[in-house]
RNA sequence: GGACGCGUAGCUCAGCUGGAUAGAGUACCUGGCUACGAACCAGGCGGUCGCAGGUUCGACUCCUGCCGCGUCCGCCA
C-alpha cells in the first residue's frame, strides 16, 4: 500500500481528462497543515504555468474528474480547492479503516513485494559496507558505514530485491609488510598469535615504533611486502593468520551492533589481486589507460578543469604495483560481471567522493560497468568531537569502537537500575544491551547530513526525546496494555476497525505510510527517513494513548478491539521499522 | 589555484521533484502521576533559513556572485 502513489495515478488520469499532457507531473505530497487535508496535489499550477493558462480554472476542472475517482469510491471523504490551484485531499475514514485492517493481517504489513508486479521488477543489489581495515581495530569512523549500509540492505530485503552484501575489507597492501614482520618476531619467540594480537592498536603502534626507529627492521617490513604478493607461502600462512584473527575481532562488533554481515559476506582487496593485470590490459588495449611519467594513468577528459587540463586517475605505479583504484575497477567489473547487479551501493566517507566519481566514469569507459547497472557512492561526513575537529580521544589516538558501545551499555545499565530496579541481572543485562546500543545507533542513523557531524557523548547516550529508547518505551507500553488486557494479539479480529477520532486518524494514516517512507530510504539510502517516520509514528501514538482510554471502564467493547487493533499494528510497524535500523525491541524495559 | 560538500532556534538536527503561517528534539518556563508504564503528555519561549542579486503567481529549496568552515586534487586507502 503506497498512498501516495495510488493518488499520483488517480491524479495524473484525472489531469489528462482535463486536457493536460500526458505524463504531467501530479505532485503528490502530505499537506502541510491539518486544515490542508491529508493529502495535496500540487501539480496543475506549475502546468498551469507551462501552458499559460487560468491554474485556479485548470484546477477547478481536475476537482470535477477527481469528483468520481475519489469521492464516488470511498477513497476520499473530500476534495477541496484552494490558493492559487491547491487540490486538498481528505481521505476517507472509512476507507483508512478497511486498508489498515488488510496491512494489520500481513506479514509484510502492506509492504509490495519487488518482483510481484511487471512494472516493479526484483532488482539485484550488491551492497558495498563497513569495510574496517584489517591492519588496525575498527574505531568510531567505522560506525556509520557498518550501519547506514545495514540498514539500507535490510530494507531492499523488507521490499523483495535480492541483496548481496559485499564487506570490501582492508587485507591488503605495504602496511602488511611491517605486520606480519613483527608477527613473525613475535610466534619466533614462542608467543600465540591470538594472544599477540588480542589487542590490535598496540599491535601496530608496536610494529610502527620498530619500522620508524629499528635498525633493518624496516628494509624487513618491504621484503615482507614484496614476499606477500609474490605469494609466498610461508608469508601466506602469516597473513592468513592475522587476518582470521582481526576479522574475528570486527565480528565481535557485528555481533554486538546488531549487524547482519557475516564470513560469507567478506570480499577484501585481496580477492580482487589476481584480476588487477587484467584490468589494466584491458585498459592499455582500450586505449582507455596510457603511460605517463613510468605510471599506468587515465586522463579523465569529463572532469577537466577550465583550462581544459584532465583530471588524472593513477592506475598503476611507476614500480608495477597496483592502487586502490585498481581493486576498486576491477569490484566494479566483478560486481556486474559475475554477481549481475542491477544496482551497486558503496558506502564510505565522504573524502572519497573524487575517487568514486573517477572510478565511474572509467568504469563505464572500459564497459566494466553497462549503462542499465546503477552505480551510487554513498558518502557522509566525519564524526568530529565538541571542538569541531576529528573525534580523538583526550590524548589524541582513535576511539575504539568496542570502548564506546561499552559505554553505552555501561549508562544503559545505570540508567535502567534507577528507573526499574526489579529486573533480575540477567534481564537487566539484556535490556541494557538493546537500549545502549540502539541508542547509539539511532543517534546516527537519524542523521542524513554528508557533512561532519558533531559527536556528543550526552547526546547520543541521552534517552530523552527522539531517541531509540523512546521508541522502545513506546513498544513496551503496548505490550504492557496487551498484557494488562490479557489478550494475546493473534487473537484480535484486525476487521473490527473503525477509525473515529482525530487522533486514531493520524496514527492509521502515519501507519499506512510505511511504504512510502522505505522507498524513499532506498532510492536515497537515508535511513534517516525511516527513524523520523518511527519517531513520528511513536509519538503519535503516544498522543493517541493520552487522547483515547482503551481499557477504561467507560470503553465500549467496540471502541476498545477496534483500539486494540490500532496499538497491535502500531507495535508490528515500530517493530519492523526497528528492526530494519538493526535496534532491538523488548517487552518490559 | 581547481573540484566537491556544508552554513536553518542558545545547542543537536529535519525540511521530499520549488508550494500555503520554516519544523522536531534539547535547554529554559508553566501545567499534568492514589498511573491503560511520567524514559511520557499538554502548552509557552526561541528564526533576517551565511550575505547580495536573479528566475516566478510563489524560493530554505533552482541560477549567479561574494563571505565563512571542511574535504579532496599523479604514484596511501
Amino acid at each position: 500500500m503506497n498512498i501516495k502513489n495510488l493518488l499520483a495515478a488517480i491524479v495524473s488520469k484525472a489531469m489528462t481528462s482535463a486536457g493536460l499532457p500526458e505524463g504531467t507531473n501530479p505532485a503528490i505530497s502530505l499537506s502541510t497543515k491539518p486544515q490542508f487535508g491529508d493529502y495535496q496535489a500540487n501539480g496543475v499550477m506549475g502546468a498551469a504555468k507551462k501552458l499559460k493558462t487560468n491554474p485556479r480554472e485548470l484546477a477547478t476542472k481536475v476537482v470535477e474528474q477527481l469528483n468520481s475517482a475519489l469521492i464516488e469510491s470511498g477513497i476520499a471523504e473530500k476534495i477541496e480547492l484552494a490558493g492559487p490551484g491547491f487540490i486538498n485531499i481528505h481521505l476517507n475514514k472509512a476507507w483508512l479503516s478497511t486498508n489498515l485492517s488488510q496491512t494489520a493481517s500481513d506479514e509484510k504489513l502492506g509492504v509490495t513485494q519487488r518482483g510481484t508486479s511487471p512494472t516493479d521488477k526484483q532488482q539485484t543489489v550488491v551492497v558495498d559496507y563497513s569495510a574496517p581495515n584489517l591492519a588496525k581495530e575498527m574505531h568510531v569512523g567505522h560506525l556509520r558505514s557498518t550501519i547506514i549500509g545495514d540498514a539500507v540492505v535490510r530494507a531492499l530485503e523488507f521490499r523483495g530485491d535480492k541483496v548481496i552484501r559485499q564487506n570490501h575489507m582492508g587485507d591488503w597492501g605495504t602496511q602488511f609488510g611491517m605486520l606480519l614482520a613483527h608477527l613473525s618476531d613475535k610466534l619466533a619467540s614462542n608467543e600465540v598469535a591470538e594472544t599477540a594480537l588480542a589487542d590490535l592498536e598496540n599491535f601496530y603502534r608496536e610494529a610502527k615504533v620498530r619500522f620508524d626507529d629499528e635498525e633493518g627492521f624496516a628494509d624487513r617490513a618491504r621484503e615482507y611486502v614484496v614476499k606477500l604478493q609474490g605469494g609466498d607461502a610461508e608469508c601466506d600462512v602469516l597473513w592468513q593468520q592475522f587476518i582470521d584473527i582481526s576479522i574475528a575481532h570486527s565480528e565481535e562488533i557485528y555481533e554486538k551492533l546488531n549487524v547482519t554481515l557475516a564470513r560469507k559476506d567478506i570480499m577484501g582487496e585481496s580477492a580482487y589481486n589476481p584480476d588487477l593485470p587484467k584490468v589494466i590490459d584491458e585498459l592499455m588495449a582500450k586505449n582507455i589507460a596510457v603511460e605517463d611519467q613510468g605510471a599506468k594513468v587515465v586522463f579523465i577528459d569529463e572532469m577537466a578543469n577550465k583550462d581544459g587540463e584532465p583530471s588524472v586517475f593513477i592506475v598503476q605505479k611507476s614500480g608495477g604495483g597496483y592502487l586502490y583504484a585498481t581493486t576498486d575497477l576491477s569490484a566494479c567489473r566483478y560486481r556486474s560481471g559475475e554477481l549481475n547487479a542491477d544496482r551497486i551501493i558503496i558506502f564510505t566517507d565522504a573524502r572519497q567522493a573524487l575517487h568514486f566519481k573517477q572510478v565511474e566514469i572509467v568504469a563505464r569507459k572500459a564497459e566494466f560497468l553497462p549503462d542499465n547497472v546503477a552505480y551510487d557512492h554513498c558518502p557522509f561526513g566525519m564524526m568530529m568531537g565538541d571542538d569541531g575537529k576529528p573525534f580523538k580521544t583526550r590524548t589524541g589516538g582513535t576511539i575504539k569502537l568496542a570502548e564506546l558501545l561499552d559505554e553505552a551499555v555501561t549508562r544503559a545499565t545505570a540508567l535502567i537500575k534507577e528507573k526499574n530496579p526489579d529486573f533480575s541481572d540477567e534481564q537487566l543485562a539484556d535490556i541494557a544491551s538493546k537500549v545502549g546500543i540502539g541508542a547509539v545507533k539511532f543517534a546516527d542513523l537519524s542523521k542524513n547530513r554528508t557533512s561532519d557531524y558533531i559527536f556528543n557523548w550526552k547526546t547520543m547516550l541521552s534517552f530523552e526525546g527522539a531517541t531509540a529508547p523512546y521508541l522502545q518505551y513506546a513498544y513496551s507500553r503496548i505490550q504492557s496494555i496487551f498484557t494488562k488486557a490479557n489478550i494475546s494479539e493473534d487473537q484480535l479480529d484486525y476487521s473490527q476497525l473503525n477509525i473515529v477520532e482525530l487522533q486514531e486518524k493520524s496514527l492509521a494514516m502515519k501507519l499506512l505510510q510505511l511504504e512510502e517512507v522505505l522507498d524513499s530510504v532506498i532510492s536515497e539510502c537515508t535511513p534517516n527517513l525511516l527513524c523520523n517516520y518511527l519517531y513520528e509514528l511513536a509519538s503519535l501514538y503516544m498522543t493517541f494513548y493520552e487522547a483515547c482510554p482503551i481499557l477504561k471502564d467507560d470503553v465500549s467493547e467496540e471502541v476498545k478491539q477496534s483500539r486494540l487493533v490500532l496499538c497491535s499494528l502500531v507495535s508490528k510497524t515500530l517493530n519492523k521499522g526497528l528492526d530494519i535500523l538493526g535496534i532491538e525491541v523488548m517487552e518490559r524495559m
